[in-house]
DNA sequence: CCTTGACCTAAAGTTAGGTTTAGCAATTAC
DNA sequence: GTAATTGCTAAACCTAACTTTAGGTCAAGG
């Protein structure tokens, strides 16, 4: 049954994903399944590590471009070694101290502003009090005054 | 002009947001402006304040059905007392120290998975480390066995 | 052999938070 | 008075990460 691959089913079972997803992963160029003669996806057992891999990532924050880019620094086919993980784990642990970094800041801001509540446009410091967000929106999204009265 | 309350024109310029945004969150409830006898809206000047709330929440993680609760517990029309702002502020905190709190217990388990790269999907702590991840998707998302050997 | 269940593809649907477009009405500026 | 702005609505489009559906094929069990 796992003899030549696993099928796609299999690879749901093993790692929880839906097999819609994994043939969307598939679709994004996270994995590369080779067919059999019907034409059915056969994966290797080495393709649930890689999924793991794409969970685990996806739960730091990580777009699928973003998995695919560190995926593809570890050479088709081969099994991940220690030394691998430890590189990447070491770019989760930036990003993760960046996002911890950004909260903290916003915490200590909303400390300083509670109880003032002015949530003035041009004095309050609870704008932009950090990078994470509003990145992707098409518009500028500048900010202009606000008055304090009213 | 602004005699009888601004148009969405210049509360968009008051604001930073795009008119479209602002008509859109209209739509969603988080502003109710009457209109003028042309049909065309108009707000009062503390809707800039509401607006300005909308945006901070957005900044701290918040959906805007859930700004729009919050919002609603400050009756209409009514400006917002420090007593309101105060009892929100810590809301925000509450929320940020929660999410502040799962990504530094991720970081604390990547830490301790760095140079093992297991990734069973059994025995590995990075799986589901806190809970800020996958409570959209439709699937069930069950985790299964993974056995170590390969 | 035949049925059932797993698999295939392509395309459309989903959610959030908006933006863009089309076609038309109201306001404002000169 | 008229042209340029600004505003209006409804509907379509956008991204990310998938799921669902439709219509058809493959594989395994009895």
């Amino acid at each position: 049954m796992a003899k030549d691959g696993l099928s796609i089913g299999d690879l749901a079972e093993r790692t929880g994903l839906a097999v819609s997803a994994i043939r969307y992963y598939e679709a994004q160029g996270l994995i590369d399944p080779w067919r059999n003669a019907g034409g059915q996806r056969r994966f290797e057992r080495a393709d649930i590590r890689r999924l793991s891999f794409v969970m685990i990532a996806q739960q730091f924050g990580f777009t699928l471009p973003q998995i695919r880019a560190e995926l593809d620094l570890l050479p088709k086919g081969r099994v991940p070694t220690k030394a691998d993980w430890a590189r990447i784990s070491s770019g989760f642990r930036a990003a993760l101290d960046a996002r911890i970094d950004t909260l903290v800041r916003m915490s200590d801001t909303l400390d300083s502003c509670i109880g003032c509540g002015c949530l003035s446009l041009d004095s309050c410091a609870l704008y932009n009090p950090g990078d994470r967000a509003r990145e992707k929106g098409t518009g500028p999204r500048y900010l202009m005054g606000d008055r304090p009265a009213d």
